[in-house]
DNA sequence: CGTACGGGATTAATCGATTAACAGGAGCAG
DNA sequence: CTGCTCCTGTTAATCGATTAATCCCGTACG
């Protein structure tokens, strides 16, 4: 095999005196050349290790790159460290690939990093290769999400933020779906209550989060969450600063440890801790474990989003079909790329909104508030 | 904000009277024009909606994209099921991140269809626009590990195939590890062993694995951890067929149940199971829990990979670190990029190996052969 | 006063393909 | 024999940037 210098579409036109059209024709539509020329292109390509057309080159020249960019605001190792992201990667990757697009995964970084991005200066999404994007799940006005829209490109919103004028979305009544729940932990007459959740802002805060912070919440869905606990919590009589909420940066297990931490020490005596997040809420039931006490005897947890993990946990918790959220995320994207290769001007196009079933699930980690602690 | 057509670096320096140079170097090298153009053509492109130069366009000028490939053999959605690729994926996304790559998914699609991929004919890393590429775990002849080659990318294979002439490795030495987990069971007492696996072939099979079978297996880790066993098992004069080998083509809990279903169907005296992959244990650990089968009282289970999830099951396995081998691989991919930039030929250097350690764990799954079971 | 220097901008060559339009010739119907 | 269509292949315009090499010109220095 004597390859030695980069080979081009042109080295193999001249060497075998054929135009660079034919030779790009043999690799991409067999049936515009004949066979015996294809077979000709095809086997000198092979002799001097010519690979195929460059896919930069094709890329620029068809103004297209099949591939569909998945933004995460956290470094993605932490994205993975929540099974909620990866179930939903997941069937984002299966209509993805369904679709015959390659993914690739764009990582915000860290907000509280300062810079938008460890090393070079802009959003990440603004020299990234793609076609178009799904942004999963970043605060109010993020700068990704911003740029990716600026560009023009086709974009997806998943979760939050909830309203954004020049994209479509998928995600869940975060707000009803909480309320809900709400409603399940007091008919069991839980009142002293604490919640978890995870961040609120993009500055990295841990602490308890006032009325006013849930409010002014960065991030759509956990502000929605808290507002639907509170006003579930309301129809019994529970006050707004009666509920103790405190407040991860990171979603980990670890974190709904350290939370359950610190709302016992803060209200010893709740009878009944609500995560917004269900990794949070396995956190909290290792940490409960690990205090000798029990669930739900001594204490009802509940969680949010339904990962596989908490099935075999037994935690009560909102379901929400993450796989279907990935692919119907897919799904919209791909038909957003499909009407927008005819060329016809995308811009008319009203954003549209798929909203997802989420449905509480009771398991055993909640039950009724223990007698001698009915106040 | 007057858009309308299509806008590029061209467009911007005419309307703005300079060369398309100095508009490139307003966006790449702010030190190479002074502060006033510069932000005269920021604030000009701005006010055009022109988004900054074109990736592909950029892409194909510096003969670089920044992106990193990564090859799975599954759709992703299988890829995801076993928190191993989860665990090893972050560990990749993490250096790429860190050396300011993203990542791009590349998904061969399960063998079994036939073609490499659904809908495009070609390997999936043929036409993909990437730097490197890092291939996960794939059968000995992978095409896509072979086309990635034959465009003289670097390569770094993870796990299998273990021993490309032109690629870096990363791995373990299985066959060693699976030996030192063979030594603990019989020295618990078990000589009636069933064995499960994952798949050996890259058609759809399920069901026992001939000694013929797991010998001429197309997947070099089930095939070294096979031996590895038979090996261990040896020394205390289990014959090659007196192991029942149960085969199952997806790594997935569900085929660690129906493989312990079938191994007990065949084998109904045996009094301990390992399984070549974490995720089969759990799903035997399920299954023996409906049978009501007690670990270890009545069944010594084991694993291997110690995926996250095994710690809490208390599955005893043989732990091998994944967010490492996923860093590692990264970090060998950006040296080779490294050294592949300065434009030196990259032909000369020898593969490099990084064997990583893998030591048994022993939790409470694995105990000594029950009293009455004793041949 | 002549000139070497250096910041700031430009010129122009290239990166590697895709594809619409077109040309030449064979085969066939009228 | 003329006119068409079908098949192959070619011409040539473009896609949108990057960057080495230069050029211009005001200044500081000998």
């Amino acid at each position: 095999m004597g390859r030695g210098e980069r080979q081009s579409l042109a080295t193999v036109a001249r060497a075998l005196n054929v135009s660079t059209a034919s030779v790009s024709n043999a690799f991409n539509r067999p049936d515009r050349v004949s066979d015996e020329l294809r077979s000709r292109v095809l086997e000198h390509a092979r002799s001097v290790g010519y690979a195929g057309p460059d896919p930069a080159a094709r890329q620029l020249r068809r103004g297209r790159s099949d591939v569909v960019g998945l933004v995460f605001t956290d470094d993605l190792a932490f994205a993975f460290e929540d099974q909620a992201s990866v179930v939903f990667l997941a069937g984002v990757a299966e209509a993805c690939g369904a679709g015959g697009r390659n993914l690739l995964m764009l990582a915000a970084g860290t907000p509280s990093a300062g810079s938008t991005r460890g090393t070079s200066g802009g959003p990440i999404t603004a020299a990234a290769a793609v076609d178009g994007v799904i942004v999963y799940s970043v605060p109010d006005a993020d700068p990704h999400l911003a740029a990716a829209v600026e560009r023009g490109l086709p974009v997806v919103v998943v979760d939050q933020p909830r309203d954004h004028p020049h994209a479509d979305w998928v995600g869940l009544d975060d707000r009803a779906a909480a309320r809900d729940l709400a409603r399940h932990v007091v008919e069991l007459g839980h009142r002293r209550i604490g919640v978890i959740c995870t961040r609120l802002g993009t500055t990295r805060y841990n602490g308890p989060a006032s009325p006013e912070r849930r409010l002014s919440a960065t991030y759509a869905v956990q502000r929605e969450r808290l507002a639907g606990l509170v006003e579930g919590f309301a129809e019994v009589g529970i006050g707004e600063d009666g509920v103790e909420v405190e407040e991860r940066f990171l979603a980990s297990r670890a974190s709904g440890g350290e939370g359950l931490d610190a709302i016992l020490s803060r209200r010893p005596d709740v009878t009944a801790v609500c995560c917004l997040a269900d990794v949070l809420a396995l956190g909290v039931l290792d940490a409960a474990g690990r205090r000798g006490l029990r669930v739900p005897q001594d204490l009802t947890v509940t969680g949010f989003d339904d990962i596989p993990e908490s099935a075999g946990a037994g935690l009560t918790t909102v379901h929400q079909p993450l796989g279907l959220k990935g692919r119907e995320a897919g799904r919209l994207l791909l038909e957003r790329l499909a009407e927008a290769a005819p060329g016809r001007a995308v811009s008319g196009r009203h954003p549209r909104r798929v909203l997802l079933p989420a449905i509480i699930q009771v398991r055993r980690s909640s039950g009724p508030v223990p007698e001698r602690s009915t106040s």
